[in-house]
DNA sequence: CGAGATTTGGGACATATGTCCTTCCCTGAT
DNA sequence: ATCAGGGAAGGACATATGTCCCAAATCTCG
């Protein structure tokens, strides 16, 4: 972790994303600027939770480990976004393990701070209200998704997340088999399973593995298995 | 559904569960009281969400139901507890059917003018992400655990949960066994392997079953196997 | 009390998923 | 080019879970 002590670029991303009102004057000498590496943590399972951070650039990764050692990603998330809210608010010890995927910045403030100083400020409590109850709706479904259906159908669909950007025509539709291992973790099954499964797809044609990346072949048939989809955040 | 008008009664439930405050004086003359049946519907999945409660007597199930009729169910809530918060805050659609499982009471309040008078009440929302972060994180941790491990440990935990009232120590530990099915639906597995692993507990003398209901025979064997205790809420 | 209806439990089989371990394939170092 | 090492894929087997259906138990009402 490395802060930026730049308040212009600060208050550039707080107009990016619309965080003027809710970041009001009196809070703002209270924000600090900090960007993390890839693979670099922002906050570790466990640990005592002081500060609250809003994703204004790059992708995170939030995960949690079992007593056992198992590991769940639980999600991939872009900005804007708020990390350690439920702490905060909760007074809790971190819950899940964030990491930053590509470089990372975010607007970083004291928990305790805040509380003294934003606690009546109702844009602010809007702001996480909207962002958790967000969260909320996406765990919500993501549970009922995970646990009503097999594997097939949660693969079909997050391929169909990952592969495809409605905002972005031309993105190439593809995962590279690297990630496979974080695949199984989020859609909640094992590596080797995962394998069984897209060995299956791959063999009716929907998907095909070449060249390190797994492609999609036939996007009508997968979105006609996932039925919904799920994992759009 | 049936309306109480008695204000006093209802001012008596504020007071009860600490709303006063979040529900200050220029918002009580939009409240009302409502009683619901065991087995009433206080809202009906899919349908639009014009009203935001407040449960403060009784106890409420909650499930969803999938395209495929599969059913699901979510939870049990005890008072205080908010229905239709995310809906409220997001403009959704109901998420999940909350029906009554004993006589209930809730504090009722139409959406779009606790919008126009309340968005500005820091209590008030100060309120609602208390109860949605609580939420938030059962979920969180009912995710986890339902991805994580076999149905036999989720049973565990779950007649712990039921079985025993901390608060009450003359409670009896039981599950009627007419309660199987729900019981089956919540930890997001069939009726059918539910029994199965009934069986094999009580072949262990974890469980036993006799007379309508499942006891509890061996507590600290079954808390061994629950590992951490979830469904407490 | 007894026949049919309803609830509850379980058998048989199929499928989904996990675990362990081996094999295959690539890459970099020598 | 050869070999060691590590990541990736898959085989074999065990376990967990689902589905369908029937049997046993219980209840209901005449």
């Amino acid at each position: 972790m490395r802060e930026i002590k730049d308040s212009g670029l600060l208050h550039q991303y707080l107009v990016q994303h619309d965080l003027e009102q809710v970041f009001h004057e009196p809070l703002r000498p209270l924000l600090n600027l900090y960007v993390f590496e890839p693979g670099e943590a922002l906050c570790s399972q466990g640990a005592s939770a002081d500060m609250l951070y809003v994703l204004v650039k790059g992708k995170i990764k939030i995960y949690t480990t079992s007593p056992e050692g198992k590991t769940l990603v639980i999600s991939f998330k872009n900005p804007p976004e708020v990390i350690g809210d439920i702490e905060y608010i909760r007074d809790l010890n971190i819950i899940n393990t964030v990491e930053a995927v590509s470089p990372v910045t975010v607007i970083g403030i004291n928990g305790k701070t805040l509380k003294r100083y934003g606690d009546d400020h109702a844009p602010l409590l809007r702001f996480m209200l909207d962002i958790i109850t967000k969260k909320f709706y996406i765990k919500s479904d993501f549970l009922s998704f995970n646990l009503m259906y097999p594997v097939e159908v949660r693969l079909a669909s997050y391929l169909l997340s990952v592969c495809y950007d409605e905002s972005d025509e031309g993105f190439e539709g593809r995962l590279a088999t690297s990630e496979l291992t974080d695949t199984a973790n989020l859609i909640g099954t094992s590596y080797r399973h995962l394998n069984r499964v897209i060995r299956k797809l791959s063999e009716e044609g929907l998907v095909e593995r070449s060249g390190g990346y797994l492609h999609v072949r036939d996007r009508a048939l997968l979105e006609q298995l996932a039925g919904r989809n799920l994992y759009e955040h």
